[in-house]
DNA sequence: TAAAGCAATGGAACGTTGTTCCATTCAAAT
DNA sequence: ATTTGAATGGAACAACGTTCCATTGCTTTA
């Protein structure tokens, strides 16, 4: 008998099955508690006590894993009220839900505006568009401003999400928020005027009133090309 | 005299001496023509006919070398013009800069929007706080002014950004966009009725005039709060 | 001019990642 | 009882960012 080389028998189980679902989920949890950048498939697979080529088997490559994870949580926030609401309230409720959402999760900005074409987060897209629509805004004036909602929104969010990696590095928020306005109150101050004026404001913002302001300021905007009737010309 | 492990001696090159701005533009060269994913320490190395060591002795990390190459495009991009122009034009005018600059080097936007307090993009939102505070937006008010349009031009920017890069797979733009609107085009007609409907604007519509819509709709905001004199409350 | 010091170089080596490969197992179908 | 094939777990692979280090040649010093 000459020397196969054969496996040594491997350990096997079977106890629980393993499925996407399950596998996402895992997935999540990783996220949410140590971030973007501990997610790897020996992570995953040391926490589902299974081998990567298992998880492979039920998932095509990281970016659908990401994919998925994406979907899962805009599922559950999809799946809530909202349906006959005065039309800037569910914009607002919508958009918000988006922002507690990533700022919940602070991968998901990343990953959601990566991709934004993802079947769940098109459900967002058409909750606004909808919205829009109800606003009373002419015809031609309807793909701007649906898209430029959808952008704003996920630009923020996007923007929340880097910072809070950022953060994440230093003490806790408020320190790096301060640490930024110090470093911008120290400018040159003919040259960065601006920015030093406003750095104060930076260090104790609210993120979601700001955020919100953004969108009121956007309706606003809206607002000027459907009330044609009251003002003159 | 026993095997020291010593090194073969070693090619030496000095005909031209390595510095910084040279990997940086080396590297952006490599980003442009070939894509973000395409910028190894390797491909650089090769490019530029030396050792990883030598590329890591003028450059901390690969992070430090995308804020680099990032800070040099938007450097070209600020030593423009622009000095006093009216505000809404010179918002304007900035904002497509920054557009363009993107649209040009499709890796920009990540990179931007992943650090957008680096130094040269500070001098951005310099420009755009200081033209924002001319439009007589009152004080309260202005901060908001100010984030909403750096956020909504970053978002579209990096969006953009990851379209490119996924067009980039696909043959080119238009048939990308082509096969989006497709996808939409037959979603359900019931839940998707209004992305159904813009499915079709999207396939030929122009990223630059939808940008420019979506700043004019912020602008169009801010005028309102603003223009407090002449219409009645 | 000779020696010493040191910024700079280039490439091997390291640790980690995403992914592939494959021998193996178990439950269902035959 | 046998065959089948979906599913498993872990070894192996390629590529990456980064570190390490023997070596070089310019510059400074004696």
């Amino acid at each position: 008998m000459p020397a196969m080389t054969t496996r040594p028998q491997q350990g096997r189980r079977r106890a629980h099955a393993l499925s996407k679902a399950q596998i996402v989920r895992a997935a999540i949890e990783i996220l949410d508690r140590d971030g973007e950048h501990a997610l790897t498939f020996r992570a995953l697979s040391a926490r589902l006590a299974t081998g990567s080529g298992a998880i492979f088997w039920h998932v095509a490559d990281k970016e659908d894993l990401l994919a998925a994870a994406t979907e899962e949580i805009i599922a559950r926030l999809v799946a809530e009220p909202g349906n006959d609401m005065e039309p800037k309230r569910a914009i607002r409720a919508v958009a918000l839900a988006v922002f507690d959402a990533i700022d919940a999760h602070s991968w998901l900005g990343g990953q959601l505006f990566r991709n934004p074409a993802q079947p769940a987060a098109l459900r967002i897209s058409e909750m606004i568009g909808r919205s829009v629509q109800a606003l009373g805004v002419p015809e031609r004036a309807l793909f701007n401003c649906w898209s430029a909602l959808i952008n704003y929104m996920l630009g923020v969010a996007a923007q929340n999400a880097a910072n809070a990696r950022q953060a994440h590095a230093e003490a806790d928020r408020s320190a790096f928020l301060a640490n930024v306005a110090n470093r911008w109150a120290h400018l040159d101050p003919t040259e960065f005027a601006f920015v030093r004026q406003v750095a104060d404001e930076l260090r104790d913002h609210d993120d979601r009133e700001q955020f919100l302001a953004g969108i009121d300021l956007i309706l606003a905007g809206i607002g000027t090309l459907t009330r044609r009737a009251d003002p003159s010309p």
